[in-house]
DNA sequence: GCAAGGTC
C-alpha cells in the first residue's frame, strides 16, 4: 500500500485536517515528540488507496545563527557579522520532532506539507523537507494549498495537489538572513560603544536593535516629537443654544472653526443682527450602530488594552493558555471571516447556561447573523469560544469574557435608532442640532464595551422660526496630539506592517523591557535612550 | 548578552 506522510504546522491543525479527511476516523498514536501525534487514515489518492500518516512540526525546525567562532561578542568586529558564516541548526527543544519526522518518512513513498499557506509556512515546509531528504533519497513532494482548514477546503486541496513554492520559502530566508546579521551586528556596536560613551547611565544595559522593534521605537518618538514642537493656535467659533421644555440643544456649525478672527466676528454681527431664525430643515432617519465584527488578533488586541486596560503581551499570554485549555479557538489569526459552514448553533448552544449572556445567546441560537471583516490568512477562524466555562478569575475570566462577548454580539443584530437632524441657515452658513433615539439596542445588550444612548432634543418643525436663547463667539485653542496609546501604537504597526499577528505584542514589550519608553498614565513616552537612539 | 518568525 502506499504510505503518505502528511506534515501540518502544528498538532492541532494535524489532528483537525486527519479528522476532517478521515471523517472521524483517523487513529491516534504518539511520536518520539510529546505534543506532535500521529494520525492514521486509509485515503484514495493517486487512483489508489493510501495509508496516510498525518502528523506536525511545532512552527520552524530550524534556528538561524552565527557558526561558533563568531559567537562571543568578543570575537570579531560587529561590521564582519554581515558576512560571518551562519547555520541552520534545529534547536534541542526540537530534536524530538525531527527525529520522529525522519522515522516516520522513511517507510512512506510522499510527502504532503500541510503548513500554514503563508510565505511563513512555505519555509517550514522546506524545513520538513530537508528534515525528511536526509534520510530519504527520492521522496515525492507536494503541498496541500487550502484557503481554510474545513473540510471542503481540506478536501479540495488533496484533490489539487501542488508543489512546493521554492521561491516563497527563499524570500522568508533572506528576510532570516537579514534579520539576524543586521539584529546582531548593530546591537553588539550599539550596546559595546554606548555603555562605553556612558558608563554611568548604561552599564549593564542591552541595547538592541531590531527590524520591528526599532520602527515600534519610532512611532513612539515621533508621536512625541509631534506633540513637542507643537505651537498652540487660538480659533474661533460661533456657537448657537437654545432651551425649550427644559431640553438644552446646541447648534454646531458646519465650519467648526475659524482661524482668522475678524471674519469670525462679522460672522457673529451677522448673526446676532438677525431677529430670528429659521429652521431649513427637520430630516428623520434610521441610524444604526454596527455589531462587531468577527475577531482576530490584532482586534482582541486593542480591545484588550482600550477597554479592560489589559496589555498585550499579558492578552497574548492568557489568550495562548485559554486556547492550551481547549477554551478558545487558536488565537493568533489575521482572519475576520466566518466560514459558510461555520457552525454557529453548536457555538452559541454551548454559552446558554451562562448566568450573564445566556438568554441572550438562547434569542440568538434559531437566527445567527454574523458580520464578517474582509481578511483571511487562509489558515485559521476568527476567535472563538470552542467550550464554555465559568471557572475562570480575574483577568483569564476578562479576557474569556470579552471572546464571548464578542461572538455573541457579532452573532447578532445591530443597535437600531432615529436619528433626527435641525439644521438652521443663516447667510449661507448652516448650523446642525442632532438628536438620538434608540429603538432596539440588539447587540449591545451583550456588549458592554460600547455606549449607545438616547440624546433628547427639543421639537423642532420645518419652516420654524425661533430666537435662540443665546449665540456665543467663543475662543479655544489647538491642541497637541496626545501621546500614544497601546491601541494607537499597535494600529501604527498593523498600517506600516511592522511585525506579524504573532509578534506585535513582542516588539512592544522588547521597547519597554529595554527602557526605550516608559508608560505614564497608559501613554508611550520615549525616553531618552529611546530618544537619543531614534536620533 | 544579539533579530524575527514560527510554536505548548
Amino acid at each position: 500500500m502506499l504510505k503518505i506522510l502528511n506534515v501540518a504546522e502544528k498538532n492541532n491543525a494535524a489532528k483537525s485536517i486527519a479528522s476532517l479527511l478521515s471523517k472521524g476516523t483517523c487513529r491516534k498514536r504518539e511520536s518520539a515528540a510529546p505534543f506532535n501525534q500521529i494520525y492514521e487514515f486509509e485515503y484514495n489518492l493517486f487512483n489508489q488507496n493510501c495509508l496516510m500518516v498525518m502528523t506536525s512540526v511545532s512552527g520552524h525546525l530550524l534556528s538561524l545563527e552565527f557558526s561558533n567562532k563568531y559567537k562571543r561578542w568578543d570575537s570579531c568586529d560587529p561590521i564582519e557579522l554581515f558576512d560571518a558564516k551562519i547555520e541552520r541548526v534545529c534547536p534541542k527543544k526540537y530534536q524530538k520532532v525531527m527525529l520522529s519526522l525522519q522515522r516516520e518518512v522513511q517507510s512512506c513513498q510522499k510527502l504532503i506539507i500541510w503548513t500554514d499557506c503563508d510565505r511563513e509556512g512555505e519555509n517550514i515546509g522546506y524545513e520538513i523537507i530537508e528534515a525528511c531528504s536526509n534520510v530519504h533519497n527520492n521522496l515525492d513532494v507536494y503541498r496541500a494549498k487550502f484557503s481554510e482548514i474545513t473540510a471542503s477546503s481540506v478536501a479540495k486541496s488533496i484533490c489539487d495537489l501542488k508543489r512546493p513554492n521554492r521561491l516563497a520559502s527563499d524570500a522568508v530566508e533572506v528576510r532570516k538572513e537579514l534579520d539576524l546579521r543586521v539584529g546582531a551586528a548593530f546591537t553588539r556596536f550599539q550596546t559595546l560603544h554606548l555603555t562605553k560613551a556612558f558608563p554611568d547611565q548604561l552599564t549593564g544595559s542591552l541595547i538592541s536593535y531590531g527590524s520591528c522593534q526599532f520602527p515600534t521605537l519610532g512611532f513612539v518618538v515621533e508621536r512625541y516629537k509631534q506633540r513637542e514642537k507643537f505651537v498652540s493656535k487660538p480659533f474661533w467659533k460661533v456657537c448657537v443654544f437654545d432651551e425649550k421644555d427644559n431640553q438644552k440643544v446646541e447648534f454646531l456649525w458646519d465650519k467648526e472653526r475659524m482661524f482668522d478672527y475678524q471674519v469670525c466676528w462679522n460672522f457673529f454681527n451677522k448673526l446676532i443682527s438677525h431677529q430670528s431664525l429659521a429652521v431649513q430643515s427637520v430630516i428623520r432617519r434610521p441610524k444604526n450602530k454596527c455589531r462587531p465584527v468577527a475577531l482576530n488578533t490584532i482586534e482582541l488586541l486593542k480591545l484588550a488594552s482600550r477597554k479592560l486596560n489589559i496589555n498585550a503581551k499579558k492578552t497574548m499570554t492568557i489568550a495562548e493558555n485559554l486556547y492550551s485549555e481547549g477554551l478558545i479557538s487558536y488565537p493568533r489569526t489575521e482572519t475576520n471571516i466566518f466560514t459558510e459552514t461555520f457552525d454557529f448553533r453548536g457555538i452559541i448552544e454551548s454559552q446558554t447556561s451562562d448566568q450573564n449572556w445566556g438568554l441572550f445567546a438562547k434569542n440568538i441560537l434559531d437566527r445567527p447573523n454574523p458580520r464578517n471583516g474582509t481578511k483571511s490568512d487562509q489558515s485559521h477562524p476568527p476567535i472563538y469560544p470552542t467550550k464554555y466555562t465559568n471557572n475562570l478569575k480575574g483577568k483569564e475570566k476578562k479576557i474569556y469574557d470579552l471572546i464571548v462577548r464578542n461572538f455573541l454580539a457579532c452573532c447578532s443584530e445591530d443597535a437600531k435608532g432615529s436619528e433626527t437632524a435641525v439644521s438652521i441657515d443663516v447667510s449661507h452658513e448652516k448650523f446642525t442640532a442632532s438628536g438620538l433615539m434608540v429603538f432596539e439596542r440588539n447587540y449591545l445588550d451583550v456588549y458592554p464595551y460600547e455606549r449607545w444612548v438616547n440624546k433628547k432634543i427639543p421639537e423642532f418643525e420645518n419652516g420654524q422660526t425661533f430666537s435662540p436663547k443665546s449665540i456665543q463667539l467663543n475662543k479655544g485653542m489647538t491642541q497637541a496630539p496626545r501621546l500614544l496609546t497601546e491601541a494607537d501604537l499597535i494600529d501604527l504597526m498593523e498600517k506600516h506592517g511592522i511585525g506579524t499577528d504573532s509578534t506585535l505584542a513582542e516588539h512592544i514589550e522588547t521597547i519597554k523591557k529595554r527602557s526605550y519608553v516608559r508608560i505614564e498614565r497608559n501613554l508611550f513616552v520615549p525616553t531618552v535612550l529611546g530618544l537619543g537612539l531614534v536620533e
